[in-house]
DNA sequence: AGCGGTCAAGTTGAT
DNA sequence: ATCAACTTGACCGCT
């Protein structure tokens, strides 16, 4: 039976991630930014510390980091390393802590970088902040021993043959941290399992197939087929993606997430394979929880 | 204490 | 040409 991921957040369990705005801090001083900084990354390193130790009890077998952790840690105004803040390496040692335990207990730790993160895109600048993005992440990555930072192709900016070759000349460039660690998911809305396998293939990026994507964007290939091509991309225990749309499927927008997974929505031939599935519903552990106790018919 | 406006980033597609 | 939707709630300033 796969393993069920939490993604990022609780909806019942008091386990908070904290955040700041770049806003807010422009009004502090130097010190004060710093301070208050460090308290939202300790906070929220304690925060992970608690997820994870909540999946373990909860049989979740794995939780997505919020790209959030570190809050505006590469912004271009008020971005910092955390050898700058007054609880830096109280901070680094609870991530490191993390690490340790997650391994323990055999919780499977992932990143997923939002919507901005992008090496499909033609403008140099963008691709530079995106690859200080995915460092960052990498870096948290290591500490804390998450094998996957997932990201979608992004845009096609009308000649996607052209952007994907901009996504694999960007993927070579990247260093042993990232690449290590990258993989690909399809988007609802420009990139379908068929345009991202090839280049998954080529380069040996893992393949991140979402089912719920797929549907909303479809090319033509099975659930079974995609199911079966996206296996083959992993060199460690594959990570799929799973939702049920908010509305409805037939309804005019199917990408909202419902707050439940409809069974129905599950595919059968994900039920005996050794994977991880990430749950992404708005009701986040309870969620997982309904899912749980319907894939074991209970 | 409670309320509501606001929040770094890019791209697409609806209007 | 403009703007909401992606994720999505939590923060902060004001009363």
């Amino acid at each position: 039976m796969p393993q069920l991921g939490l993604c990022c957040l609780f909806q019942e369990e008091p386990i908070k991630f904290r955040v700041t705005t770049a806003r807010h801090l422009g009004t502090l001083s130097l010190s004060g930014r710093a301070a208050k900084l460090s308290t939202l990354c300790l906070h929220n390193a304690q925060a992970l510390r608690d997820a994870i130790h909540f999946c373990s009890r909860h049989g979740i077998g794995a939780f997505r980091v919020n790209s959030r952790i570190l809050p505006l840690k590469t912004h271009p105004d008020f971005g910092y390393e955390l050898h700058q803040l007054p609880h830096g390496a109280e901070i680094e040692g609870c991530f490191l802590e993390c690490g340790q335990t997650a391994a323990e207990l055999q919780i499977r730790l992932s990143f997923h970088p939002d919507q901005f993160t992008l090496l499909s895109s033609p403008n140099p600048e963008i691709t530079r902040k995106s690859i200080v993005e995915l460092a960052y992440q990498a870096e948290v990555a290591e500490w804390i021993g998450a094998d996957v930072i997932n990201i979608h192709g992004g845009g096609a900016y009308g000649d996607k043959a052209s952007a994907l070759k901009r996504i694999a000349r960007a993927i070579e460039q990247l260093d042993g941290a990232i690449r290590s660690r990258l993989t690909l998911e399809n988007d609802e809305r420009v990139y379908t399992p068929s345009d991202l396998l090839p280049l998954c293939r080529a380069h040996q990026i893992p393949f991140v197939y979402d089912v719920h994507h797929h549907r909303c964007l479809p090319d033509g290939l099975t659930v079974e087929e995609v199911t079966g091509m996206a296996l083959k991309t992993w060199n460690r225990p594959p990570l799929f993606h799973i939702s049920s749309p908010k509305e409805g499927w037939g309804q005019p927008n199917t990408n909202r997430h419902h707050d439940y997974i409809d069974i129905a929505d599950f595919p059968d031939c994900w039920r005996q394979l050794d994977i991880t599935i990430d749950v992404e519903a708005k009701a986040k552990e309870l969620a997982v929880a309904q899912l749980r106790r319907q894939l074991a018919g209970i």
